[in-house]
DNA sequence: GTCTATACCAGGATAGAC
DNA sequence: GTCTATCCTGGTATAGAC
């Protein structure tokens, strides 16, 4: 059974990750966990700690799955699949977009420290697909303007599948969401590697 | 002179594309503008009309400044990577975001027309693209993959440049963000086509 | 077309009891 | 650690005078 704290990081996130860190509230997580709004500020004093909080943890969780891909693979190009592999995933639960992805979005109305925590995610990012990059054997420089472009696709690819998914009039179309993710990501790595 | 309806969209439209469409409100504008928030309901009685005039008239402009990158170009190359100055563009202006793309992040809590307007907007940008690989040579199919995989790397681009902008704390740095567009766009037409 | 005044609700946050 | 009650602010929107 999930701690308070982490339920509530929980129902935050989701919420974040569809509607922006300005879109949602305490009210939204305490409708959901059936909880009142001070017990959230108990845990959670002010929207800006939570929101660190939430990145923190989603960096964590983010570095770990990406040990996992790297465990399991066997080259640099499976690594580098693995890992649009995880910006699939993220679409996949509920039309997702990258937590720091929204954040980003709305970054001047963020508080500086998350916005901090935001810079310092993607440069984590950064620094790993470049080294993902060296390992398939692309030249220094080239394998630095091959992660940006790389980590810059597969934002932009959950936005657009953000953008082009079905609304309530056209539910009945499937979603081909996660599908313009990982096809974003095959052409990607096809053409740079 | 701009009209007073005009000045109202150049003041949201600028203040949507730093802060998200829940981030900036008519409070906002009307202190932007001098005028009062009344004033502004009365040229757009909800802020869902509003953001409605605002992807409308985006989207017109954005078609009429790729077609004077058209009118300009010699061949696809040329033409793609002019595209790709417009949003480096976008950019530059103040470290914006494209509009569409940070409707986007937002998606879940935009109005149903706000939201419809919004896959429009791409859809658009997809077909003009993908014309232009088409153009370039490419068959049928690798077009509207890469024109996909293209105009995810943009916005993707300009959401990493708004991620790693400097914060007021190191605002000595130059900031790089108009470079982290240009090129990804550089690195996505040198392996795409 | 712009104003003053105002209604109404929601968001973020605090005090203090249990 | 959770609650009730409450505060203040700001966001969206309307009525009605000028």
């Amino acid at each position: 059974m999930a701690s308070t704290a982490e339920r509530i990081l929980d129902s935050a996130q989701a919420l974040a990750q569809v509607r922006g860190y300005n879109g949602f509230s305490y009210a939204d997580i305490s409708a959901e966990l059936a909880i009142t709004k001070p017990s959230i500020h108990h845990h959670f004093p002010s929207k800006a700690q939570l929101a660190e909080a939430l990145i923190a943890r989603y960096r964590e969780r983010f570095a770990v799955a990406r040990q996992e891909v790297d465990d399991a693979a066997t080259g640099a190009r499976e690594r580098l699949a693995g890992y649009a592999g995880l910006y699939a995933q993220v679409f996949a639960e509920g039309g997702r977009m990258c937590l720091c992805g929204v954040f980003a979005a709305d970054a001047a109305s963020l508080p500086p420290g998350v916005r901090r925590a935001v810079a310092a995610f993607f440069d984590d990012q950064r620094r790993w697909v470049a080294a993902a990059f060296l390992e398939a054997g692309l030249p220094a420089a080239r394998a630095r303007g091959a992660a940006q472009a790389f980590l810059a696709a597969l934002e932009g690819a959950l936005l657009l599948a953000r953008a082009g998914a079905p609304t309530v009039d056209d539910a009945a179309v499937a979603d081909p969401g996660e599908d313009v993710v990982l096809s974003v990501a095959a052409t990607m790595l096809d053409t740079l590697l």
